[in-house]
DNA sequence: GTACTCACG
DNA sequence: GACGTACGTGAGTACG
């Protein structure tokens, strides 16, 4: 069989990147025993290809192979289209160091491996294939990419490995409904929202095949366009000419790629044995070690276990570490020699548990004090970097206590490993360590994050703090920081807790971090939330800690101004509601304002809680001001004030960095159980917008000089998510159109023409919208509404009436959590239910919760998605991120790239669900930009 | 520490 | 039939 390809011969040519991601998705998290290297994708790669060279040794065995990979994210399509692709997720973390072991893999086995930088796999299979039918032989081409469809035919065809069928001319025309050879016009038109192809926009497979049938191939049926009679689809095909034959030039695949072998180098061979054994031994894949080896007839080589029991997480998974703690066996490092062994431990292992000590708990401001470390359970250490003398002089000791190493020498001694690409950092709540450790010049990288695994695990189901889950999954209390630092007024900080002490705490967290994230991790991939955890949740990491770490400006005089402002007013209102009650009272106690107003005053409606006290919430002010009463009506405004005061302008000043004049916020990432983030220190996500007064607050945040501040937000984000998952025809639609879908309710409501809506109709209708979204209940609207509870009622029956669909949905998602114990996103994120079996009032709670969730979940899940790809769509503008506000992102921008930057935003944002999910309907981004955030809002 | 109130999406 | 409800948050103040 050796010499020229020709006839008879017959090439297989296997998609490898096809097989590794498939691998690597479909396989738990396998890690190598002796050191922790991640190896799942790399042994179903491997399995895979024995698979197939088994199935292939009939008689009709190929005579030549090869297995091709892409390389380089750029190709000559980029430079075609910016776009390409550009929905792709990056590349797991996990996966990355597994690449070039597959390549290694493929070597073993004897297969040629190839690839070319800049090329696609797609293109250089394309070129063999033409190059081995010119030949007059015939190819296989072992994937199931649609993309490589347009090859098959003339001897070639395709085999899908997964399902073992054969895809021909047959095969091909049923998917495409043309032939290969039209394939190309097909996919033109219908573009492709994995790849990023635009296409004709609202033509699909079924239309374009219709079309390329009529008019024979897509030039001609662009040249002929103006023959369609449908309206809708010629203009679509005549406005989007350019677009449509650029997509062609994306989905064709070139036959042309220089390459530097020929088909004769492919020819099959017979794997080494003592190569390919070598390689699979040095994976230690013990299983398929002896399956190849019996099957080559050799004895197969031993694998030592090199690693101590309980220490590998995938191939025990669930069974906590039973050692127990032992705080006295943890070293403190003090020296270079020490920290390097530890390094090495580190390096050796490939993951190592970290942990900050700081002077306080603001990381922008606290100062490190020490860094823990784990490499397995029991093995920890603490370096201790900035403890201060032990204070018991009256004004407590400045100087470094004793027995430390310099700061400065440790840092550059970590610094490599910290940000080694090859060793994973483990850390609970790491961002929090990543700010920290940025301001010393440290940028750390691979993270894993205990609470973020545990969040992605059991939202829902219990809190996510250390304590919490050593608790829950260890059975250990840790060292509470209170017997450290004591609590309140008399705490001190953190470098002023003796040494030996700070170990046993110190060197504890890593512990238990460590420990934690051996048991959580394979189990990520039991509940099905290893892509929630890899995609929304740990990729957030830095790109919060860098929205935090960069602040917006706040303007202290502005919001001093304005409290100055409030309080006289303030003084003023006090003065006339104490003139009111007739005596001097506390307006902000509730228990006085109750008491005044319904015992001494005797206003109706006083109603008391559960603690005996009136309720004096702005609802019932507001039946009282409406019925004519001045001092409930008095009070409004008081509170309002005060509330603007405290909270806002005298708060937020409180919270200025003096370092950098701006405010930096912390998110807390398991803040909502929905997938919402929380925003705390201070809390931006409720800065006033309602009213007039308090949007003012909203000047203060400003752009620095020569930038402007640019918001951009989700229009009706959580309604049109509602119309997709419902699957209502009718309020897609008029999504589709750009329809006031407040009014089109109302209109389908209340049977009045669109053209002679009313305010009023149309308020009424929004209020069921929102309701709908929050799992409505007729107490609830008539409450929001301000109407008879029966009346509420009779809408909400009209509303399911007119759109059932959402009535289905709602008991479905009830009957789900019911069933399972859990809601979801449409990105898999996972909103346990604990209490929707309950008896009582908490049931209805539960019910609207878990109605409520997917839909808040699914929007927090999209904004999470743009956020992630945010860095890399704004890297070359001159503008930062600054502020997530549930639906609305904020940055600040250099004074003229205002432009360029919506564009780039907008378009993440819009496409932020793709490729993943394809909605139903459109994501509609809104934009503003001005000197402040009320300019920019 | 808990309850109440109110700011936001 | 009664119960008590819009979903998700953070923070300031009063009060025990």
């Amino acid at each position: 069989m050796s010499g020229t390809f020709g006839k008879g011969c017959h090439l297989h040519l296997i998609d490898g990147s096809a097989f590794i991601f498939r691998a690597f998705h479909a396989l738990p998290p396998l890690t190598r025993k002796s050191d922790g290297l991640p190896v799942g994708a790399v042994s179903g790669f491997c399995n895979m290809i024995h698979k197939y060279v088994e199935d292939n040794a009939g008689p009709d065995a190929p005579t030549h192979v090869a297995v091709v990979f892409d390389k380089g994210s750029h190709t000559f399509r980029n430079d075609l289209y910016d776009q390409y692709k550009a929905n792709r997720d990056a590349m797991p973390e996990d996966l990355r160091p597994q690449i070039p072991l597959t390549r290694e893999a493929t070597r073993a086995f004897n297969i040629a491996c190839i690839e070319k930088e800049g090329y696609e796999a797609d293109d250089i299979i394309a070129t063999l294939t033409r190059q081995a039918v010119e030949a007059g032989g015939r190819v296989t081409i072992i994937s199931s990419d649609k993309d490589l469809m347009q090859l098959v035919g003339n001897g070639v065809e395709m085999l899908d490995a997964m399902k073992n069928r054969r895809i021909g001319v047959e095969e091909v025309e049923q998917k495409f409904g043309v032939g290969p050879d039209r394939v190309v016009d097909v996919q033109a038109l219908a573009g492709d929202s994995v790849d990023n192809i635009p296409g004709a926009p609202g033509i699909g497979i079924k239309t374009a095949a219709l079309l390329i049938q009529d008019y024979g191939d897509l030039e001609t049926l662009l040249d002929r366009a103006e023959e369609i009679k449908q309206p809708k689809r010629r203009q679509t095909l005549i406005e989007n000419r350019a677009q449509i034959e650029l997509s062609k030039k994306l989905v064709t695949l070139d036959a042309a790629t220089p390459l530097d072998f020929t088909l004769d180098d492919l020819e099959v061979k017979e794997p080494d044995a003592e190569t390919l054994l070598g390689f699979l031994t040095q994976m230690e894949f013990r299983t398929l070690t002896k399956r190849i080896a019996d099957g080559l007839g050799v004895e197969p080589p031993v694998i030592a276990d090199t690693n101590p029991a309980g220490a590998n997480p995938a191939d025990e998974p669930a069974a906590p570490s039973t050692l127990p703690f032992t705080p006295d066996n943890y070293e403190c490092v003090r020296d270079a020699a020490a920290l390097q062994a530890w390094i090495d431990r580190a390096n050796a292992r490939g993951w190592v548990a970290v942990d900050t000590e700081t002077t306080g708990l603001d990381e922008m401001r606290c100062d490190l004090v020490g860094i823990s470390l784990a490499v397995e359970p029991g093995a920890a250490c603490y370096i201790p970097l900035g403890h201060r003398g032990a204070g018991d002089d009256l004004f407590g000791s400045d100087a470094l206590a004793e027995g430390q190493m310099p700061l400065n020498q440790a840092l550059e001694m970590l610094k490599p490993l910290l940000q080694d690409p090859a060793v994973m950092k483990i850390g609970q709540n790491m961002k929090y360590d990543a700010k920290v450790l940025a301001r010393y010049g440290i940028d750390i990288a691979p993270i894993d994050d205990t609470m973020l695994m545990s969040y992605a695990m059991n939202a829902g189901l219990h809190g996510h703090s250390m304590d919490a889950l050593s608790e829950r999954y260890l059975s250990h209390d840790p060292i509470p920081i209170k017997d450290l630092i004591g609590s309140g007024k008399s705490a001190i900080t953190f470098d002023r807790v003796p040494i030996d002490e700070a170990v046993k705490y110190a060197a504890e967290d890593a512990d238990i971090t460590l420990r934690l994230a051996h048991l959580f991790k394979p189990q990520l991939h039991q509940r099905k939330v290893t892509t929630v955890y890899e995609t929304l949740e740990r990729p957030l990491v830095p790109v919060l800690a860098q929205m935090e770490m960069t602040g917006i400006k706040v303007d202290r005089d502005t919001l001093s101004r304005m409290s100055n402002a409030f309080a006289q007013k303030m003084a003023g209102l006090e003065a006339e509601i104490h003139e009111l009650a007739g005596e001097t009272f506390n307006v902000g106690s509730p228990k006085q304002l109750g008491e005044i107003l319904f015992d001494k005053m005797s206003l109706p409606g006083g109603k008391k809680g559960k603690t005996g006290a009136y309720a004096t919430g702005a609802d019932v002010l507001e039946d009282l001001a409406a019925e004519g009463h001045d001092l409930p009506a008095r009070v409004l405004d008081w509170r309002q004030l005060s509330k603007l005061k405290s909270t806002y302008t005298d708060a937020l000043q409180d919270h200025i960095n003096p370092d950098t004049g701006r405010v930096h916020t912390s998110y807390v990432i398991t803040g909502a159980v929905t997938g919402r983030l929380a925003s705390t220190d201070p809390n931006l996500q409720n800065i006033p917008v309602r009213t007039e007064e308090g949007r003012r607050i909203r000047e203060a945040f400003v752009a620095e000089d020569g930038k402007v501040l640019v918001s951009l937000d989700y229009s009706q984000i959580e309604l049109r998510i509602l119309a997709h998952v419902a699957g209502i025809d009718a309020l897609k639609q008029a999504f589709r159109d750009g329809q006031d879908i407040h009014a089109m309710t109302a209109s389908e409501m209340f049977d009045v023409p669109m053209d002679q809506m009313t305010p009023e109709i149309r308020r009424r209708a929004k209020a069921i919208n929102f309701g709908v979204i929050y799992g409505i209940s007729g107490f609830g609207l008539a409450r929001n509404l301000r109407i008879p509870r029966a009346e509420a009622q009779g809408f909400i029956d009209r509303y399911f009436e007119r759109f059932p669909g959402i009535k289905d949905y709602m008991d479905a998602t009830v009957a789900f959590a019911k069933d399972r114990g859990y809601v979801q996103t449409l990105f898999g994120r996972r909103i346990h239910t604990p209490e929707i079996g309950a008896k009582g009032p908490q049931a209805g709670f539960a019910k609207r919760a878990a109605i409520n969730a997917p839909i808040q979940g699914t929007a927090a899940d999209i904004i999470r998605r743009a956020m992630i790809r945010m860095p890399d769509a704004i890297a070359d503008l001159p503008a930062k991120m600054l502020l997530q506000v549930h639906d609305e992102l904020i940055f600040e921008v250099d004074k003229g790239a205002e432009a360029d930057t919506i564009k780039a935003v907008r378009k993440v944002m819009e496409r932020a669900a793709l490729p993943a999910v394809a909605l139903d309907v459109p994501l509609v981004v809104d934009a503003g930009q001005g000197a402040n955030w009320a300019e920019a809002h």
